[in-house]
DNA sequence: CCTTGACCTTGCCCCTGGGGCAGGGCGGAG
DNA sequence: CTCCGCCCTGCCCCAGGGGCAAGGTCAAGG
């Protein structure tokens, strides 16, 4: 293969113009091996570089453009295949696109509600009242903190609707009540929900189960004040958003609080792109002032 | 003013939980005056808050979520008035959609390059060589990010066209040399030259002009290897695919590099449409190896 | 041949926005 | 009184380099 080599070696300052990169990044990507020399001489220390390095070098400085680190950038130009490295890119920016659209959400909203100009959020998060029957439910409650919440919600869900099986099978999708106002205290109890058909089976599974945090109860008849959101807007702190618009239209349209506050997961969690619809984040609500 | 002060404070924990903070995050606040806290024992040294704190550190939170840096976050909180707050976060949220927006096409163009299609966008620029005279030419030079060289290139054109009625008129088309790489985050200056008749009244506009930016020098001959683009090719990234493919016919016919790269604007801008050729991006070269 | 100045080397500290840990001080409950 | 859980400061760490200092190299011109 002729990578262009020619003989003609260059110093790291000549290779670095050529490269669109600078002296200190070229050091730097050759201690990481991501870019070595072709030839460092021994007594003085100085770095070499073939002309037909210059195409590699250039791959890295557009990839760092795209702000990949390093590590990835490494990945990608030691994948030989050209269609495999292109999905190595494919699979980075995909994440970078979906970041970019929660952060897009949530600046909108922020603009919105720091001109005080709250019909825009309305405008983002509509919200609508929909009423729930009573319905028995499997739960498992943890005291935990808001980071660990990403981790613990699809463990406990997991492990509720593995033990559905036993209570008559899941009859409406899985929930999570912040039984201390999000809005509020996040240090309190956090409860996972997954309502079930069979009450007895339930109260039978909860009085075998292995801890304490594990119960079956009977939620009551509810009406709820809900927004609904992506897969990319259910992380923190974008989700606060949310949780805000619906509160200011409860505010607005006469609602008080009548329970604590919860996420709805209705779709498959797994399946869902970023800007698939996942979760209704959700308050209990009673008439208050008149409307 | 209600700041939801009701008398009681909270320790550092209890607050970085409400306001879904860390501990560590609310310190470096503190320290750098963006987050207070309402009073710290003197004896302890124990940071307490107010719980009408928590509004103004949930806010700091989603600014930081947007990845806005602690110095302009300050700047939006401490600012009284929403609408101007607002407008601060429009400014950075435009900065960061621009930007959003570049990588974008440079991650679609490195997808296509990668996946192997780099060979036919070679094929699309047809490369030839032009022997430049020897030229008096007047200057403007500015370190500069990328995504300003589209407002710098022309305003400098114009000022410098301007000038060349003080030096005997223009006499050939303006062009623009990058002196070194220009990417996103590097500057490397970049010369904007206008070839003009009269060398003594170059020199001496330049001696005359308002700031050391403005230089009028000699540039001597030159051949230069060229491919002509359109109107619509004059911006990143399809540019890049120019330049590279003067480069890789360089490397293909033995010349090598003599000198920084350039665009040279033989056409009247205004008047050309997306498609009509409007630019040369040309390397000066030499002979190399035998080719 | 020697000097000069441009270029190269390593090494150290700096930036942002924190994370993590060590060693030691508080504070309330049992 | 003691224990456990907070809290304090201070130090080192991360990426991805920038900047500078002290000193070694190289090529061209006198």
């Amino acid at each position: 293969m002729d990578t262009g080599d020619d003989g003609t070696l260059l110093t790291i300052g000549a290779f670095a113009a050529r490269a669109r990169l600078s002296a200190k990044a070229l050091r730097l990507y050759d201690r990481l091996g991501l870019l070595a020399p072709a030839h460092i001489d021994e007594v003085s220390g100085y770095r070499y570089y073939r002309a037909g390095q210059v195409e590699r070098a250039r791959l890295v400085a557009m990839l760092r453009q795209l702000d990949m680190p390093l590590a990835r950038i490494a990945e990608v130009v030691e994948t030989a295949d050209g269609t495999a490295s292109a999905e190595l890119l494919a699979a980075y920016w995909g994440d970078v696109e979906a970041r970019f659209a929660a952060q897009r959400t949530l600046a909108d909203y922020l603009r919105a509600r720091l001109s005080g100009r709250s019909s825009e959020m309305y405008e983002k998060f509509e919200v609508r009242l929909v009423e729930v029957p009573e319905q028995v439910i499997i739960t498992e409650t943890r005291h935990t903190l808001a980071d660990e919440l990403p981790v613990w919600i699809p463990a406990s869900l997991g492990r509720l609707e593995e033990a559905a099986g036993e209570c008559g099978g899941i009859v409406g999708p899985p929930y999570v009540v912040y039984h201390s106002a999000v809005s509020m205290e996040s240090d309190g109890p956090v409860e996972s929900c997954v309502p079930v058909a069979d009450e007895a089976g339930a109260r039978a599974w909860a009085a075998a189960a292995r801890g304490r945090q594990f119960r079956a109860r009977v939620e009551p008849a509810l009406r709820l004040a809900y927004t609904r959101i992506t897969k990319a807007q259910v992380a923190h702190p974008q989700i606060i958003a949310a949780f805000e618009a619906v509160e200011a239209w409860m505010e607005r349209e006469g609602w008080d609080y009548d329970g604590p506050c919860r996420e709805i997961y209705f779709a498959d969690w797994e399946a869902a792109g970023a800007e698939d619809p996942v979760c209704d984040v959700a308050f209990p609500v009673k008439r208050g002032r008149q409307a």
